[in-house]
RNA sequence: GGGGAGGUGGCCGAGUGGCUAAAGGCGCACGCUUGCUAAGCGUGUGUACCGAAAGGUACCGAGGGUUCGAAUCCCUCCCUCUCCGCCA
């Protein structure tokens, strides 16, 4: 949510702002009309309502019958003025808050313009792609062959995109999240956390989540549970109507969750193989930062995320993502990409954001700064990283002639000192 | 799922219709003191919104009601604790 006082006084560059990311401006000149309504409502009720105030008062101090009945008389016409005003109050608000809700953040001015994902910048590219003396093959024939994954029997239990991780499989995915936690615990500073995977709605406006984007969310039928998308929304949630202290910023976490999208919006997209799930796997970090150094933890952050993919030995980018593709919520965002040779095409492994105060402000998340002040945190977030992704990449890149799959040494430790993933 | 207790400021804890934003204590901040043993004394110390300011309004779990006036009375809901049942 944006700051209503930076829509009054920075309204032609809110505007603008908006408007690089495609988004419909006209929205600002509403809420300006409702606000302007809004102040002009309160200040009347709050008039109305010093003057019943100063009349409550002195017909408490009146003990004459007669005299306090004619106080009491003369101020009905009050009472009723106030009841009319309360009564046009709360529309104003739903209509204004429902306007707030639904505004994108503005992106920041370094943000590259453009208008969707073909705009987007590449800043760097590490490692070479890997050379085979053979076709690579995707990774669904790898694991297949392997006996490391079985689809048919996931679709069985739930249905297409569903999977069933067996064997070495299912241990290479716990191996990684195991060692990325243990990174991010160890060397990243990050204090880890497990969240329920199941929150209720208030926290999914708190992350931008709702209003806008319910249907790509799981939820409980009687209940007000919903499934979470990403570790993201607990996480974030965790100090939600919280006032922090400065001097504990930033205050780093890292948790593993499932994690949960109907992907309606992608009927037939990415439908072979494990990249694009209803229910997959992550590992996800958030800071909770100082205003004035959140951007310089946006770097750090996506670093943590970046090194693994390097330590894995995977071919990666880093991109600045345009104006046109930025999210719903952050003002701005850096992709991390890892190659994988046997599909051939980059995929999204990590999202790294900023989101200024925007999710600070729909979730009441400050801190007290030096002054004393009450004042919103930052929010940073980006997977640490997204597990099928990163197995496409690791079976793909790591893919031997004799159809076996090399394990990063990094992981070995985790598989028991295992060093290839062969047929059974 | 059934029974009992309770939700007040950073914390503890008073407060049962009017001058209570809310006693007192703790904590914290600033100042003073340094012959009553790392102690004493004083002052200050909630949030949000509107307003240039003065100031005003709202908030004692949430929502509604009664009343000129509610933290205090009534209704509904939520949550926490606890005893019992069930259970990974």
């Amino acid at each position: 949510m944006l700051d209503i006082q930076r829509i009054r006084k920075e309204t032609d560059s809110v505007k603008r702002g908006l408007e690089s990311t495609g988004a419909d401006a006209a929205i600002i000149d509403q809420i300006l009309e409702l606000d302007t309504q809004r102040r002009h409502l309160q200040q009347e009720g709050d008039t109305l309502r010093a003057q019943l105030n100063a009349a409550s008062r002195d017909i408490g101090r009146e003990k004459d019958p007669d005299a306090r009945k004619a106080l009491i008389d003369a101020v009905s016409s009050v009472k009723k003025q106030i009841k009319d005003n309360e009564n046009r109050v709360p529309e104003i608000e739903e209509a204004l808050n429902t306007l707030m809700l639904n505004v994108p953040n503005v992106p920041l001015p370094e943000v590259p313009l453009g208008d969707g994902e073909d705009d987007n910048v590449v800043m760097a590219e590490h490692g070479d792609a890997p050379a085979f003396d053979f076709a690579p093959r995707p990774h669904w024939e790898i694991m297949e062959q392997l006996g490391i994954i079985d689809f048919a029997r996931g679709q069985k239990i739930s249905g297409s995109r569903f999977y069933v991780l067996r064997g070495d499989g299912a241990r290479l995915q716990r191996a990684l999240i195991t060692w990325m936690l243990d990174v991010h615990a160890r060397e990243h500073g990050y204090e880890e956390l497990y969240p329920p995977a199941m929150v209720r709605s208030e926290c999914l406006y708190g992350t931008g989540n709702l209003p806008k984007f319910g249907d790509n969310l799981y939820r409980d039928a009687e209940e007000d549970y919903w499934f979470v998308p990403t570790a993201e929304v607990p996480v974030t949630n965790f100090y939600r109507d919280e006032i922090l202290d400065a001097q504990a910023l930033p205050i780093r976490h890292a948790a593993y969750s499932p994690c949960f999208r109907r992907e309606k919006m992608s009927h037939g997209k990415d439908t072979r193989g494990i990249k694009r799930g209803h229910q997959f796997d992550k590992v996800e970090l958030v800071q909770f930062a100082h205003p004035d150094t959140s951007r310089a933890a946006l770097d750090e952050l996506t670093e943590h995320a970046r090194v693994l993919l390097e330590r894995l030995g995977l071919r990666h980018r880093l991109l600045n993502i345009c104006t046109g593709d930025l999210s719903f919520v952050a003002c701005i965002k850096f992709d991390l990409e890892t190659w994988s040779p046997g599909s051939q095409e980059w995929l999204e492994v990590s999202s790294c954001s900023l989101f200024g105060d925007f999710q600070a402000r729909r979730a009441r998340i400050r801190f007290k700064d030096e002054a004393g002040t009450n004042r919103f945190v930052h929010t940073v977030n980006g997977s640490g990283l997204a597990l099928p992704r990163v197995l496409i990449s690791v079976i793909e890149t790591h893919q031997q002639a004799d159809g076996s799959v090399r394990i990063p040494d990094v992981l070995q430790p985790y598989m028991g000192g295992q060093t290839h993933i062969t047929a059974r």
